[in-house]
DNA sequence: GTCTATATTATGATAGAC
DNA sequence: GTCTATCATAATATAGAC
């Protein structure tokens, strides 16, 4: 158990080390940002850091792995913004409404790493199994939400479907997508594309009308 | 008006000529499908073409006229194929959802000339304004079949806005964005996503719901 | 943990012979 | 319209000195 209680040198060095990797990340997604995903290049965020090429190679094996640690910090923060912000919010259909938005908010305050994770613009990149993690978690968030609004009697039963998931996830990515590609510069809220965000979420409720007790209301479009 | 009437000689070369422009967009377009957008480089496709690089230079002026002539064959490819698409239907409601359908299909079906017309995969890389002319027409069509729609009394007034055609081509981004992301071997029809695009479209239908003559009926969700 | 030097490979593009 | 040769530049990655 020796050098177990806090041994003040290698802490210190074990921190300035942790420092100099989040500077590299925080640096390639400045570069993916400028130049576009594929743009990311080791010498270039080398040259950024004001280090020679070879001296990343101390901090990441190489570029495939920069791209891994991006994803999976961009799956952390992502899960965490949008817990965060469902906490926040009423049960059910409440937090899965702010969680969504969150999320687009998230996900054009930091495009780079959004695409990176949600669309795939590198072939020879796959991500790791544990930078995949949080994504399976993230999916659940969502879900249990749904199964809330259900049992809060927003939506109806079939909401809590895998179905309906793929739904929300597809409005959402509808919305960035069309934002990233035709406004490139604006952020959630504006433009022709963020703002219609709500409306689809009154549709995705129009799709689940909960079963009207007696009669047998409520626009059926499933 | 000399040589205005079937030269036999530049005739057949200029033929010859073209013959060769389209294989080096065909071979492009297996590169880029293969090795992602981006991945697109003159060597390779002077490599597949059995060619030295320099040669190509005598048909394209630069990798970027390759993009910009990519782009400028898969608007108009596109355009036809909704055009035909929507000829083959009824008016109005049913000539958008054929064509929307179509366009999807022929998106999958053409993914790397799709993402570099709608996701702009290429930073360094603008449409000429006669590449992009055709996206005008396309986006005209939509348009006039919305109307229809409207006039067919299918869709309420306010269908007949830039609104609802932002909300209907958000709608078809979400399904391919998500099916191009998560099932990239499956075409339209398969998976999870393309699938639930009709469901999509009668959310659509919901959205902007005619005037009920006499009563106040229809789920308002705008 | 930083550097220099180097290996290897690739790119887009041009000049000029044939 | 094809080629060879070349330019200028860039990339990932490794070896080894300090």
């Amino acid at each position: 158990m020796a050098q177990t209680d806090t041994p003040p040198r290698s802490d210190r060095r074990a921190r300035r080390r942790q420092e100099t990797i989040e500077e590299i990340l925080d640096i390639a997604e400045d570069v993916m940002t400028e130049e576009g995903v594929n743009g990311l290049s080791l010498a270039e965020v080398a040259r950024r850091l004001g280090v020679q090429p070879p001296s990343i190679y101390k901090y990441f094996p190489s570029l495939m792995a920069i791209y891994d640690s991006l994803f999976l910090r961009g799956q952390l923060e992502h899960l965490d913004v949008m817990r965060q912000a469902m906490a926040g919010a009423e049960c059910g259909l409440g937090a899965l409404t702010a969680g969504l938005e969150a999320s687009g908010r998230w996900a054009l305050a930091n495009r780079a790493i959004a695409q990176l994770m949600f669309w795939r613009p590198v072939p020879s990149f796959a991500p790791s199994a544990e930078a995949f993690a949080p994504s399976v978690e993230m999916v659940a968030l969502q879900r249990a939400a749904m199964a809330e609004a259900v049992c809060a009697g927003q939506l109806g039963p079939e909401a809590d479907s895998d179905e309906a998931i793929c739904l929300v996830s597809t409005l959402l990515v509808g919305v960035l997508s069309q934002s990233m590609a035709n406004e490139p510069d604006l952020e959630w809220g504006q433009g022709r594309f963020t703002p219609t965000f709500p409306k689809l979420m009154k549709l995705l409720v129009a799709a689940y009308p909960r079963p009207a007790s007696g009669s047998k209301s409520g626009s059926d479009v499933r």
